[in-house]
Order: structure tokens, then sequence, then C-alpha cells
DNA sequence: AGGTTGATTGTTGGA
DNA sequence: TCCAACAATCAACCT
């Protein structure tokens, strides 16, 4: 099980770029988190809570890494994908990067929604929350509710 | 044996 | 306003 998907101890950059409190904040990052995830395991987790949705390098980053793969069948490092999509993602231009960041802004809209779906059911979590029954009910009648039936189609691709 | 780290950037949410 | 934490990944390394 993959439960600690994220505490990046990385942040070097960040060490730079962020000038203001930077020293005591990044030193206890690594700390803050190894304590935060050791009690996100004794709080039960919310099932309903939505993750984060992938921003557009991550999107960009899942295709890179199967071809990273294939160019590098024996890379064992994930910071080398890492690295290397980083690097070509910024080697990129706004055009390449248009597709990703519009898939991201999709996903971003859908994760509100849930989002808000989240907040709701919080606050009625004391009194009775039937939601999830109706939700079954409707599910399999409704394929798909929220699917990405509009294929945006624009395509810039400005060829001089 | 299982948990955690490592590396990238972007985005979001909380303080 | 601003920073910190987290989103996927996967094998290696540490406890």
């Amino acid at each position: 099980m993959k439960v600690t998907r994220s505490k990046r101890a990385a942040t070097k950059d960040k060490n730079e770029a962020v000038k203001p409190t930077q020293d005591r904040t990044v030193g206890k990052r690594k700390a803050a988190i190894q304590a935060d995830k050791i009690i996100k395991k004794q709080v039960k987790k919310d099932p309903n809570k939505p993750k984060r949705p992938p921003t557009a390098f991550f999107v960009f980053l899942e295709e890179f890494r199967k071809i990273y793969k294939q160019e590098h069948p024996k890379v064992k490092a994930v910071s080398a994908v890492g690295k290397a999509g980083g690097e070509k993602w910024k080697s990129m231009s706004d055009a390449e990067k248009a597709p990703y960041e519009a898939k991201s802004a999709k996903l971003k809209g859908e994760y509100q929604k849930l989002m808000t779906a989240y907040n709701k059911r919080q606050e009625s979590t004391d009194d009775d929350e039937e939601e999830e029954g109706s939700e079954k009910s409707k599910s399999k009648t409704h394929d798909k509710d929220y699917e990405d039936s509009e294929e945006e189609d624009e395509e810039d691709e400005e060829k001089d």
C-alpha cells in the first residue's frame, strides 16, 4: 500500500525563491511532514475528501513517464523522471503546455465541485447522511455524469 | 515486512 | 498575502 505518497523533501529551489522565513520553515518541513504523516495514520481518513487534481505538469509528467521508461527501461529512480520531466517541461512552449493546462483546468473544476460536495457533507454529517443512499441509487442510471463529453478541439497549431 | 524517501512543478488551501 | 503541504510514481533503502 502506498500510504505515503507525498512529502517531497526537495525544495532546494524554494530556498532561493523564497526569501522570507526560509530557514525555519524549510528546515522544519521534513520534520513537520513526518509528524504530520504519523498523525494522519491516527486520524481517520476521509474517503470523501477529494484528492488534489494533477497539475498541468503532472499531467504531462504522466505521459512523459511512460515515454521515459521506454527510452530508459532500466531507470529505477523516480527522481530521474522527475528531473528529466521538469527540465523538458520548462523547455516546452506555452502552446505545448496548453493542452496539459486545459486538462488540468478541467480537473480543477471537477475538484472544486467535489470539494463543495465534501464541504456540504461535512456539515450534514451529524444529522442524517442519507446522501450516500440516494447517490448510490442513481449511480449506474447516469453513466458518467460529468464526463468530458465535450471534446475540446481547440488546437492552436501555429505554423509559420 | 512495511514504511519512507527521493525529484519534478503547479495548484490549492489554510494561516 | 504568502507559505507550506500535497498531487503521481516506483524501486530502493531503512527501520
